[in-house]
DNA sequence: TTTAGTACACTTTTT
DNA sequence: GTGTACTAAA
């Protein structure tokens, strides 16, 4: 049966003996518990090449499930390589749960009966956060402690624990006010949800675990077919998520045991799971990582397989890592161990900055020098919360660094994309309300608020979605003229899309059809301005993206189902130079550079985790996760003091930091640091962490180090240490952009600091001032703190908003 | 109805 | 600091 014996077992060679006996594990239940940095990839994708090269497995028997777009990416990559080029007659399906879900809902949903059919959509966070704001309007729910998230939160935990709006309300504990509010919210959210036959991301798993459960036929469909079923991070998995993946193994609806042992099942047959308890970060989200404790339990004769040896990172680098993660509790003792040509290798390197401008500029700084002294070595900025990006991108950005950020808002998200995006998910399912709200007046076209308030409240009388309810509305005549007569043109246009998916149009045809026949591109030429001209570029982009799927294949289903899906897949290039994430995307990936930033009590650990003992733990596996990403150099940074809000707030170092090995860790900071403070207390001086300011930082390009000459004097206050950098920059200090941490900073694209000396003039910027700047044009100063040069003046523009200058750095003209 | 301007709420982490 | 939601005027 054997295609290529040779390239088959070459796993012999390349692989330790533990990845041996996993690879080679072809029946039966399987757990694999793999560090981080251990091979687990590897395992798993040459399990799957060795199943079809060397037992005979058709490839389409198998089924691996990974956790997130870009790991599934990686993985089928890999299998490709691994099983060379030639013809096969099919190829495994390697998949997310979600992209899974949406495979079998699309051909079997019609089973359950649920007053969903095929052509259902798929509601994103978005679409769902809009329908909540939309259902508490309905509903004259006007409370400002309930915002979309907060709402969405308790309805996704009850979705998923199969909780109905009524069981949800009537919670034993639970009779607040509150409670009974998200219960009507609830209630509302799921028929809106069937009104415009769309699910949202917890409904696809739930769908399917449904249909696996009350559908013996469609379950023994799957169970035929998949008859080797692989997870990956199964830490991270969730109740449904696991159960989906017992219905599929075992065929079988009883709980607890997806079996005794039972050979008979198990011939020919496997359920495969991989993971690490170290590395579950996801709890917040349904992930529990008892499942994979109790794993052996469920499944009787389970083989168990510990890997432990790393493979990625030096002894330093994992040395720090097991030292952190032995402060959790709740685990699975496990050390990993280096492999010995990895060697010792650099310490890791510690920087404290005065604030985050400076974390950031010592950041782009070391990265900068990383790359002139190896052009090829791949770096990484990881932080715990996306807002922290920003600063890093600027740093990166003034020095010419190209960079790659991952998460945030993606291309998808992008508004005009949503748009084009919503006319052909309309064009697909005519009833989908959230599309149809987003685009009916995108362009202009004269369908305002009355006229939507018109059609939602009819909406709401009649049960059915707001594209049927337009007609009706328009027989009672509850529309203006302009907006009847504009609403019959909205709807020619869209029936025509829809006609030309219907006729299975090419899809490029379809997405251009969107872009131009709705006029939104006519729309955007004629406001001729530099966002409008942004923007065509994305809807170009996008057309692009139409095409490209084209070729491959994908009908237009596939291609929005995709846009759903995949926000962030493409926003992470393996072969980039330099990537900013959150530390939750980086799981699964390596970088021979890490920095680790923001490590602030408060900031990692998120102050929302502090109050609990679990949660705090899962910021620690987090800050596991982080370190084992690194290869070779490791640095670890915090910020005396940054901005929150707007708010300046000092902060003090994260409790990570105080658990790591202090002989592994070169100071890098200027000044006394908070680690030299650690490390002997008495060489110390300053009492709590803002006496430490005088380290300062506005770290220099040059590599003279001026510290000497602040030690011993402390200073005690904001104001204090405010007062010594004004006079160190006055004093001609300045060299870069970055020099002197301005207490108001200016707007980071103002390039005019440079002639600030000349502009300035005697006279007293005052509230109420008309100005003129270089780049915003003329704005006027709202607010005006302190007096004379340093002066901190609030300006608005007009099409701009706020910006805050130092009346002696901003090139402001009077006018 | 639209748009411009102002007030304000907001920050975990993601499919 | 930023994006969004509400409001006042065109």
């Amino acid at each position: 049966m054997s295609q290529n014996p040779s390239r088959a077992l070459s796993h012999r060679g390349t692989l330790n003996e533990k990845q041996v006996e996993a690879v080679e594990s072809v029946n039966g239940p399987v757990l694999v518990l793999a560090g981080a940095g251990s091979g687990k990839t590897r395992v798993i994708t040459h399990r799957i090449a060795y199943l079809i090269d060397e037992v005979g497995v058709p490839p389409y028997q198998i089924l691996a499930v990974t956790f997130t777009n870009k790991a599934a990416g990686e993985m089928k990559s890999r299998v490709d390589a691994l099983l060379g080029s030639g013809l096969r007659p099919s190829s495994p399906l390697v998949s997310t749960f979600h992209s899974f879900c949406v495979r079998v809902l699309r051909r079997d949903i019609e089973a359950l009966n649920a007053g969903l059919n095929r052509n259902f959509t798929i509601y994103d966070d978005d679409d769902q956060s809009r329908l909540v704001r939309s259902i508490k309007k309905d509903l004259g729910i006007d409370d400002k402690s309930l915002s979309e998230r907060q709402v969405l939160s308790p309805i996704s935990w009850a979705k998923s624990r199969g909780i109905s709006p009524a069981g949800y309300a009537n919670q034993p504990d639970n009779s607040s006010d509150r409670t009974e509010k998200i219960a009507r919210i609830y209630k509302s959210y799921e028929e809106r949800l069937k009104q415009a036959n769309a699910v949202d991301f917890d409904d696809l798993l739930i769908r399917t675990v449904q249909l696996l459960r009350t559908r013996p036929e469609v379950r023994a469909k799957y169970h035929e077919r998949f008859r080797h079923v692989m997870i990956d991070e199964f830490q991270d998995t969730n109740g449904i998520q696991y159960e989906m993946a017992r219905l599929i193994a075992t065929n079988s609806t009883e709980q607890a045991h997806g079996g005794r042992w039972n050979p008979d099942l198990w011939e020919n047959r496997s359920l495969f799971v991989v993971g690490d308890v170290d590395q579950s970060i996801y709890s917040w989200r349904g992930s529990d990582f008892n499942i994979i404790l109790g794993f052996r339990n469920d499944f009787e004769g389970t083989k168990m397989i510990k890997l432990e040896q790393n493979y990625r990172s030096t002894q330093t680098i994992l040395e720090a890592a097991n030292q952190v993660i032995e402060y959790n509790k709740q685990r699975l003792p496990k050390t990993l161990y280096a492999t010995a040509d990895m060697g010792q290798g650099d310490k890791i390197r510690y920087y404290q900055s005065y604030d985050a401008e400076g974390e950031a500029s010592f950041v782009g700084e070391k990265i900068q020098e990383h790359l002139r002294r190896s052009p090829q070595s791949r770096c990484v900025v990881l932080y715990r919360t996306n807002f922290q990006s920003r600063l890093f991108e600027e740093s990166l950005r003034r020095r010419g660094v190209p960079y790659n950020i991952v998460g945030g808002f993606s291309f998808y998200e992008r508004a005009e994309v949503k748009d084009i995006i919503s006319y052909l998910k309309l064009a697909l399912n005519l009833d989908d309300d959230m599309a149809f709200a987003r685009v009916v007046n995108s362009p202009p076209r004269g369908v305002g608020k009355a006229s939507l308030e018109a059609i939602s409240r009819l909406q709401q009388e009649l049960g059915i979605s707001m594209w049927q309810t337009v007609p009706e509305a328009a027989r009672q005549q509850l529309l203006s003229p302009r907006a009847a007569k504009s609403l019959r043109e909205f709807m020619r246009v869209v029936r025509s899309l829809s006609d030309r998916v219907q006729a299975q149009e090419a899809l490029s045809n379809v997405v251009k059809a969107a872009t131009l026949d709705t006029g939104y591109v006519r729309a955007l030429q004629e406001e001729q301005t530099e966002e409008a001209e942004s923007r065509l570029l994305n809807i170009e982009e996008l057309v692009t993206a139409a095409v490209e799927a084209e070729k491959q294949g994908e009908s237009l289903r596939d291609f929005i189902d995709h846009a759903a899906l995949v926000a962030d897949t493409d926003q992470y290039k393996a072969d980039a130079r330099v990537t900013l994430m959150t530390m939750h995307s980086a799981k699964g990936l390596e970088f021979p550079v890490v920095f680790i930033v923001g490590l602030e009590e408060g900031l990692f650990p998120h102050s929302r985790a502090a109050g609990s003992d679990t949660e705090v733990e899962e910021e620690r596996r987090l800050c596991y996760v982080a370190i084992t990403r690194a290869e070779k150099n490791l640095y670890l940074t915090h910020a005396m003091k940054r901005r929150v809000f707007g708010e300046e707030a000092a902060s003090e170092p994260s409790r990570f930091l105080n658990e790591m090995p202090l002989e592994l860790i070169d100071d890098l900071s200027l000044g006394p640091s908070w680690l030299k403070f650690r490390n002997s207390p008495s060489a110390y001086g300053g009492a709590g962490s803002l006496g430490m300011l005088a380290a300062s930082d506005s770290h220099r390009s040059s590599p003279v180090k001026k510290t000497s000459n602040y030690t011993g004097k402390t200073y005690n206050s904001a104001d204090g240490v405010r007062e010594f950098f004004n006079k160190r920059t006055s004093a001609g200090g300045s060299t870069g952009p970055s020099q002197g941490p301005r207490p108001s900073r200016s707007y980071p694209g103002n390039k005019s600091s440079g002639r600030a000396q000349t502009q300035y003039e005697d006279d007293e910027f005052k509230t109420g001032m008309r100005v003129r700047h270089a780049k915003y044009g003329r704005g006027v100063i709202v607010q005006c703190e302190g007096v004379g040069e340093d002066a901190k003046l609030t300006v608005n523009f007009p099409g701009f908003g706020h910006k805050k200058f130092v009346a002696k750095f901003a090139a402001l003209e009077k006018s």
